[in-house]
DNA sequence: ATTAGCACTATTCATTAATGAGTGCTAATA
DNA sequence: TATTAGCACTCATTAATGAATAGTGCTAAT
């Protein structure tokens, strides 16, 4: 991921720098040309454009050995020449890892913080569609992961002889719900004592943990209840088994194909492809919730072929235990890095702040 | 809303038909046709097209009428007509009220009947998804109303000193969790027993009647009451109080962008805007509820100004006991409207007859 | 009342030529 | 030896032109 130059070791007219660092800075120059104006630049224009000293002729030989070298590619002979994914790569890994957020961004946002006692999902809902509005591409964000997320009650309330109405509610706020279908016919006072026995033995531990040690938990258990115990087995198992996938809000769709670098046919269907479908974006933000910050996903390095023309942005957002999800942009390869970065980074944090004053501790 | 003609009352030819009538089939042939090919259709085409043996200087006699009357324009001179939103008036109001629902259309919408214990959101997001995919255009589903749904069941739960977390259960299957804000610490025993006295007084009311009658109500048992009374008062105003705005699932947006009609930048720019407010597509919702039936909304028929180019075709869904809600095709104003007429009233109809299913009763 | 015929109009399409942006190469330069 | 000026070349974009086409409106004949 180095820059590679031709072999060239000597030092300029202006001694302070070699050619790997000038090249740097002309390849930064194009590539900041093209995300601002979406059209490739001229040696000439560059030329003046960039503060060194440099003829247009000297540019085109570092504009050339860059092309060799995969960063830059011609869309014919005689045209600018256009950053690659692996141009953007450098970029962004060449950017100070913290860019400041401009104020009228963190103006725009503060909706954000603004719910009292809203369910989860809204806050996530306003975050992302704010989002979209801000930066202009499709924004999304991934509902809290139910493994993950710990108890905080569990409710199971009769609905008739045969269905039982199971509402699980965690520490991170969210409140799910869903219907387990019985053989037996159990009175709502029976339910209750499930209910309490299932809370006494559970709150606090996370979802997952739930699934797993719930069959050995009740079986150490076993001198304490008796007819109780067969039912809240069968009861307690399919009350937290998770059947319901993971959940997606998606803003600001239509904002991509406005832009200019999804103009062609096929572009077009590739996205409405990747949109419809939900998964590949869906396991991106899977993917950007495993490490802390900010995650770039840049055009061919996503798995999915839809997504080639694409870059993600992404960050995960938490309450104080656990990582819950991912909130992200999606837009062209050519996206202002800078702004959409610290962007999606503020945001993520709002929402991690705000869902952790609204947790359940 | 009667075809307009010019005052000429000779039987043709052929007898059975005035003029009236005659114009009547050929509008209906420019409108069919605009709608499969969306361009317009000339008058030598449309006469051999059409099943009478009409000339085509005949049929510009017509044309001409037709577009003094407003049912036709030109975009230029020497360019064939295209139907106005009147046009399209007459048309689906000439349509028998019951098109036929297509085998294959009713294979692809299965899915949404097989969904046991799943969340009505669910099934909501299940079947705009589909309606999407069947129509290629946008779909939007407006989740229940909470005023009219009546109450199952209300769970108080206690989150800290100041904090309790209300579920209400509506008999429609539907969830909603909302936090509310208490200056006295509480007990969950004493919320228990708030909680039982609401559900035992209020079960099977709407939360419209709730929010109306919760004051009377509970002065009428005073004297059953004391303490508790004060409390659940305060409480169960708060608890009932609906501060959530009426949500809409949005699906297939990018279809309309792909659509030839709205290729134009004004229009595009409209849809964006019509989208992203959501506020006027939800109040078409809202009013397709108030009657039953297919609601057709055309162009300009349409009181927001940004949806001016579009038609809407709205169905409401039901349980048992009441209207929940509305789904509904969002279309360029020359869209197949016998084809999406029936596929939305069949998607309609299953999502009433799967909520019904699966409502509380 | 209907229709054939013709003049008229506007769009669309392909062709052409002019323009211009940009590169690649070579020879001159510092 | 790195840099630069100069020039030839390529390709896309644009405008202008003209032919072809689809369609109407009107008038006169049926």
């Amino acid at each position: 991921m180095k820059i590679k130059v031709k072999g060239i070791e000597n030092q300029g007219a202006r001694g302070k720098m070699d050619l790997n660092e000038r090249s740097m800075i002309v390849l930064k120059g194009i590539i900041e040309n093209y995300i601002q104006n979406s059209e490739p630049i001229g040696s000439r224009t560059l030329s003046k454009s960039i503060g060194f000293n440099l003829s247009p002729a000297t540019i085109r030989n570092i504009m050339s050995d860059l092309a060799e070298s995969g960063f830059l590619i011609q869309t014919h002979t005689s045209a600018g020449r256009v950053p690659t994914d692996k141009a953007y790569r450098f970029y962004v890994d060449s950017l100070s890892k913290k860019p400041a957020v401009p104020e009228q961004i963190k103006q725009k946002l503060s909706p954000v913080s603004n719910v009292q006692g809203t369910p989860v999902e809204h806050i996530l809902s306003k975050a992302v569609h704010l989002l979209a509005e801000l930066t202009k591409f499709a924004c999304v964000v991934s509902t809290p992961k139910q493994s993950v997320s710990r108890l905080q009650r569990i409710e199971l309330i009769k609905i008739n002889e045969d269905r039982i109405l199971v509402i699980l509610v965690t520490k991170a706020g969210v409140v799910r719900d869903k219907i387990i279908f019985v053989k037996e016919n159990h009175s709502q006072e029976f339910l209750n004592s499930v209910t309490s026995f299932l809370n006494e033995e559970f709150k606090n531990h996370s979802m997952q943990e739930i699934r797993e040690g719930i069959h050995q938990s009740i079986v150490s258990d076993r001198h304490r209840y008796h007819d109780l115990l067969a039912h809240a087995v069968r009861l307690g198992k399919k009350a937290f088994e998770l059947n319901q996938p993971g959940e997606m809000f998606i803003e600001g769709q239509m904002n991509l194909l406005l832009d200019s670098h999804f103009h062609e046919q096929s572009s077009v269907r590739s996205l409405i492809d990747a949109f419809e479908q939900k998964t590949a974006i869906m396991k991106i933000l899977d993917d950007s919730m495993k490490n802390k910050g900010v995650h770039i996903y840049i055009g061919i390095e996503n798995d999915y072929e839809h997504l080639h023309r694409c870059s993600l942005i992404t960050a995960s957002y938490r309450n104080k235990q656990n990582v819950l999800g991912s909130i992200g942009v999606v837009g062209p390869t050519s996206m202002d890095y800078k702004r959409i970065i610290s962007t999606v980074d503020y945001t993520a944090k709002m929402l991690s702040k705000t869902i952790s004053e609204q947790s359940y501790d």
